[in-house]
Parts: structure tokens; C-alpha cells; sequence
DNA sequence: CAGTGGTCTAGACCACCTT
DNA sequence: AGGTGGTCTAGACCACTGC
């Protein structure tokens, strides 16, 4: 492990266990510097990252302090560590299983040409999967994915998770995603899926998932219940540029 | 303005202009260092500002690579270089007015109290605000905030923008926000305010927002009909740590 | 193996806050 | 003026990639 990952780990250690107090400032860069035996630059880019996470904030010609929501900002981290298929979010402490509605391949529409930034005449996988947590029907998923990016989607990948199929099997990394949150009207298949009423909202989650490069691979929506399940972001500063 | 901001600067600009194109590296540290005539930390604190930003990534003992989606991204920062309230996110092309529908000093309840850290006896400003975008009423607006931290709210105030305020006159400046987003049924005050049916869904955006020191000052509900607006969000990686 | 990015050093100067 | 963080240097060694 590098030594400025190292001390970073250390100090926020010390701000969890209160020897570094919310509102109050951590030793000067210098004093680091000679504690931890290393020079002021490692020191500082062990303060990046602790500025990054949000747990202190530096102010140039005063001193690096501890932010007074170092702890909730500890708890979101632990709780997404992770990267959004439901089974990422869900997993710990509950059972995820699917149920394959439609699996077929075809060509994209108009829409999901251009999020995926491919031609008609690309291929790609559509799936409909009806999701249960803990085997109570909890949302409605769409997924259209590029057979070319993602190949040799099977049943029984389906029935568990993608996300781990393209982490663990193809190895690929998963970078950013572009999401847009809206309520709608229930369908008909809203109705008949997740057992809603007309009178019932829906909470949808569209989204197009990029690779560490940067190329599109997953275009989807995800429909819920209103009374399933909120969706939750914590929005960092970046006084960055 | 730094150097390696000059340098960041530059070379994304010189992405946006296609003279690095998608998917291909850009030249490596040492050459760019010589062309800056400026040292390889210089240029990798230049290269992690676009790294950070989503233009670019960078592969140990392979070279630093421009991201497919690097337009999007760079789309996106310009979009939301904001401070959501309602007036950050549509003010550019946009006539935003607010109604004052309750406007009083009161005790914060439960929530209120644990979300901004406060205890009973700290007083509140509660706000109730209808929001309108070109002279339509889009949304509805629940605001708690504590007196002592924005301090002299006024009438005149609500009628523009809160955050306007809090950064221009009181020159505090805002750090992290965390949000909850769910899919609601109307209640009355939103069918009356948004003329809205009973069967039409509300998107309820809930945040508490952070100063910079971490300090909570705002609470706040924000409803509107579904549909007058999503929510988006573009989430990026962080492969740090 | 050569070439790349990642880390680290020991010091320097600057910009800014505090008093 | 003294102390703090922000930037920058010129070089070094290491870890990893890809031929």
C-alpha cells in the first residue's frame, strides 16, 4: 500500500475515533511530515484524499480542519460501495432472485441507439426481468445491453447478477453512469408485475452505464413501486477548477 | 492561476477540439513535461484534474487515455456547474418567481432536529414556497433552516433565491448535499397548488444540505408534478482507495 | 526488455490567514 | 510578521504493461 494511502487511512482512524474533533483543525503538514517520517508533499496527498472523501476541508493559511459531517459521510461510504444493479445495493443483508420475462436479442430503437452509441444494425440483448427482494416482487427492469460489449449472456447469468457476470467473468471495469430519476403512471405491466393499483406511482430510474473507457454499455430502466423504495445520493463538493 | 490548472486547461481543450481523440493516449508524462517545460508532477497533478473531471483515464505502465464519453461529460459539467436550488438548475434560460405561502419562525420538529444537528430550543425559519418556471407553477418547496446559521431571511429573499443570498451576501459557501428522491402520492396542497389529479404522481426530491465546514443548514422537501421535471444525475467513478 | 504511470523526496517560493 | 496550506522542482525508484 502507498505510504500516502497509508497515513490517509491512519488519520481518518484518528477523526473516527474523536483524537481529531469535528469543527477542530489536524496537526500542521510540517508536524505530520516529521511524525510519519516522510515529506510534506506524501503528507499533503494523504490530505487529498481525506478532503476528497469529504472528511476534512483544508483552508489555505490556516490549517486543515474536521468536518462537523465526518460521520455520516463515513456511513454513505460504507453503505455504496458499490456500483448499482440492485444486487450491489440490496445484497448485504437481503436475498435478490429475478425472474426472466422477456430475454431475447434484437436491434436497438432510435433512444437506445444513441445512449449506446452504436447503428441499427448493431445487436443487442433485451431483457425484462421482474425482481424480488427478500421473494417480494420489488421492481421492474429493462435492460437493452450491446451483444458486442457484453457477449454470451445466459439464463442463468440473468437469474443472478450482470454486474458481477461482467466484473468477474469478462473482467471489465465499471465506470460512470448517467441517470434520470422521474414518478410516473403505473402501466399495465406495472400493475400486473409489481401488484399496484392505478392510483399507485411509480418510481422510475433510467439509466445509461459507461466503462472505464468510457463506452456505453447498459442502457435501462427500472420501474418500482412507489412504496418500495426511495433512491439516495450524496452529492460531494468539488471546489476543484 | 497554477500551472497544472493552465496545463489542465489546455490539454482539455485540446479533447474537445479532437486534436486527442477518444479511446487513443495522450503523450506520455515526460514529453509533456518537456513541452509545458515544467516538471512530471506538474503534469500528473494536470492530468489527475482531468481524470477526476471524467475526460480522461489513466492505466500504470500503459499511458493516460481519453474517454469515449468525454462529451458527455464535459455537456454535463456545464449543465450542472449549479448549486441546486431551483434557480441554479433552470436560471439560465429561464424566469423563476416564487409565491410565499407561509413564512414564520418555529421549533424544529424530530426530523428537522436530527437532520440539521440542532435541539429543540434552536429556533428555525420554516419556509413554504410554490415555485414557478416561465409563470407556471412547477413546484412546491418545504424549507427548514436554522436562524442562527442563515441569519436575516427576508420576504424580498424568498422572492428570489435563498442561495443566492447565502452565498452572495452572507459569503458562506456550500459543501456537500445529501438527497433522497421518491415517488409520492399527491396530497391536497399539491392538488391544489400543482393542479394536479389524484392520479397524478408527485416526485418528492428530500435534501439536507451542508456548508463547507460540514455544518447542516438547509432541510428541505421539494415536490412537483411528474410530469414538470426529472431529476439527473451524472454519478462518476472514484477508483481511489 | 523498454516505456509508461505511480510514488516519493527535500527543499524552495508563494498566497493567504491570523494577530 | 509568523504560520499555514498551495504549488513547484529535478530527480529517483518502483510497479505495471506490452512487446
Amino acid at each position: 500500500m502507498a505510504k500516502y494511502l497509508e497515513i490517509a487511512h491512519q488519520l481518518s482512524e484518528r477523526i473516527n475515533n474523536k483524537e481529531y474533533l469535528a469543527g477542530q483543525s489536524l496537526p500542521d503538514q510540517k508536524n505530520l511530515a516529521t511524525e510519519f517520517k516522510t515529506s510534506r508533499m506524501t503528507i499533503q496527498k494523504a490530505i487529498d484524499v481525506l478532503n476528497f472523501e469529504g472528511l476534512t476541508y483544508s483552508v489555505q493559511g490556516s490549517g486543515t480542519y474536521v468536518k462537523k459531517n465526518a460521520d455520516l459521510i463515513s456511513d454513505f461510504k460504507v453503505r455504496s460501495d458499490q456500483y448499482v444493479g440492485l444486487t450491489q445495493l440490496f445484497g448485504k443483508n437481503h436475498k435478490i432472485t429475478s425472474h426472466i420475462i422477456e430475454f431475447y436479442i434484437s436491434n436497438p430503437n432510435e433512444a437506445e441507439q444513441q445512449a449506446l452509441k452504436i447503428n441499427r444494425n448493431q445487436a443487442v440483448y433485451k431483457i425484462t426481468r421482474l425482481r424480488y427482494i427478500d421473494n417480494d416482487s420489488h421492481a421492474l427492469e429493462y435492460t437493452t445491453m450491446p451483444t458486442n460489449v457484453i457477449p454470451d449472456i445466459t439464463e442463468e447469468i440473468l437469474k443472478n447478477s450482470i454486474y458481477n457476470y461482467i466484473r468477474n467473468d469478462l473482467n471489465l471495469s465499471i465506470g460512470a453512469a448517467y441517470r434520470t430519476i422521474s414518478a410516473e403512471k403505473p402501466n399495465d405491466l406495472d400493475q400486473k408485475h409489481l401488484n399496484c393499483k392505478i392510483s399507485d406511482p411509480i418510481l422510475q430510474i433510467q439509466q445509461t452505464v459507461y466503462l472505464d473507457d468510457g463506452k456505453p454499455f447498459e442502457y435501462s430502466y427500472t420501474r418500482q413501486r412507489f412504496d418500495k423504495g426511495k433512491f439516495v445520493i450524496l452529492e460531494p463538493t468539488h471546489p476543484n477548477v
